[in-house]
DNA sequence: TCCTTTAGATGATGTTTGTAATCTTAAATT
DNA sequence: AATTTAAGATTACAAACATCATCTAAAGGA
């Protein structure tokens, strides 16, 4: 077992914790239920991690990074205010919707972070200022209309998870959409 | 023991699972921590409930109806967009950041309804409509309009209640005011 | 080639969980 | 007054849990 190994166990540890997270909540996963799915039995988990809210943290932060960097990746020509535009169609899409385990830990775990010990917190708020920085249209915009999308993103996806039938949830996404170009056009 | 008295132990229930729950998450409350705060021990429970996750859609609902009626009573003679802008204005202040066991039980529990079975899942999609509808200006609104502030109430709250300092809480929060009005303003 | 180190496997520990059977006591019914 | 019913207490139990001690095999350095 190299070190590259170690690394690359380290990593399936995070991304299948990452999954199961945002699939099944923080105490809905089990550290056995991790490490299982990483390949893995559950003894081995302790030479990556010192507890299961270390974990957390760690699997949290990696989540943010991940849809974080998927959106500053996408170098379109015309700027940022493209790739916002369309990770806020993405974010209010249908599959956006189903894909739990893929998609915004904020929305699938920020109730759930805020009771999950120091470390898990603090990745929580770190991630609320990034997000809401990504969705700023220009750099000296006050942070405030950055918080107000990333809480109608949230806000609507979460109410579309609720709903008992696609029609009703539809509903919830075009709120958001409508709401999204709104506070857009209108702030300030 | 009258029927009174079992009435009286089931409201007690009730009233102890709606807190808890807001406060520690479902998953984060046990059957007997729920008991425990009702003044019972956990052997009782189920002459009251067939399950724990009955339990969780008749508190979920509990919390619902509380909110909503606290909102209905409040009779202004100035009728009813004076009592949702207060109910926005409350959603909003930072009495409700910590106040989380009497706060509002979609932003709280949201997320961990959509996993918590069938019953807790409808018990969620009946709160996002009656909640949204709440929200409207006028009856003939379509609901569109209350779903994208009740989303945005919702995200908001969320977002402060994951800020380490007492400013960013009250950024997310102003976030939440301000683009509250300005959905108001110019929704259609 | 031998030795040291350590990643991951195995298995154990003590706790907490949801659920249920049994017991006790008091109200409701006859 | 005698009998039945059932709410809540007590106790039990199997499953799941986080954590840890120990074992193993292989990698890296000597």
């Amino acid at each position: 077992m190299s070190e590259a190994d170690k690394q690359r166990s380290h990593r399936r540890i995070l991304d299948a914790a990452a999954r199961l997270f945002r699939e099944n909540g923080i105490e809905g996963t089990s550290v056995a239920d991790v490490m299982n799915a990483a390949g893995m039995t559950h003894g081995g988990f302790y030479r990556h991690f010192g507890s299961k809210e270390e974990l957390v943290a760690a699997a949290f932060r990696h989540a943010v990074d991940d849809v974080v960097s998927r959106i500053e990746e996408e170098e379109t020509p015309e700027g940022r205010a493209v790739e916002r535009d369309a990770y806020i169609a993405d974010y209010l899409s249908e599959a956006h919707l189903k894909e739990l385990g893929k998609g915004c830990p904020l929305a699938s775990l920020g109730a759930e972070l805020a009771r999950a010990g120091q470390a898990p917190l603090h990745e929580g708020a770190e991630a609320a200022i990034r997000m809401a920085e990504v969705l700023l249209y220009s750099d000296d915009d006050d942070k405030t209309k950055g918080l107000a999308v990333m809480a109608l993103l949230m806000g609507s996806i979460t109410l579309a998870r609720l709903a008992e039938s696609p029609e009703n949830a539809h509903r919830a996404l075009e709120a958001g959409k409508t709401g999204a170009a709104l506070l857009q056009e209108h702030w300030d």
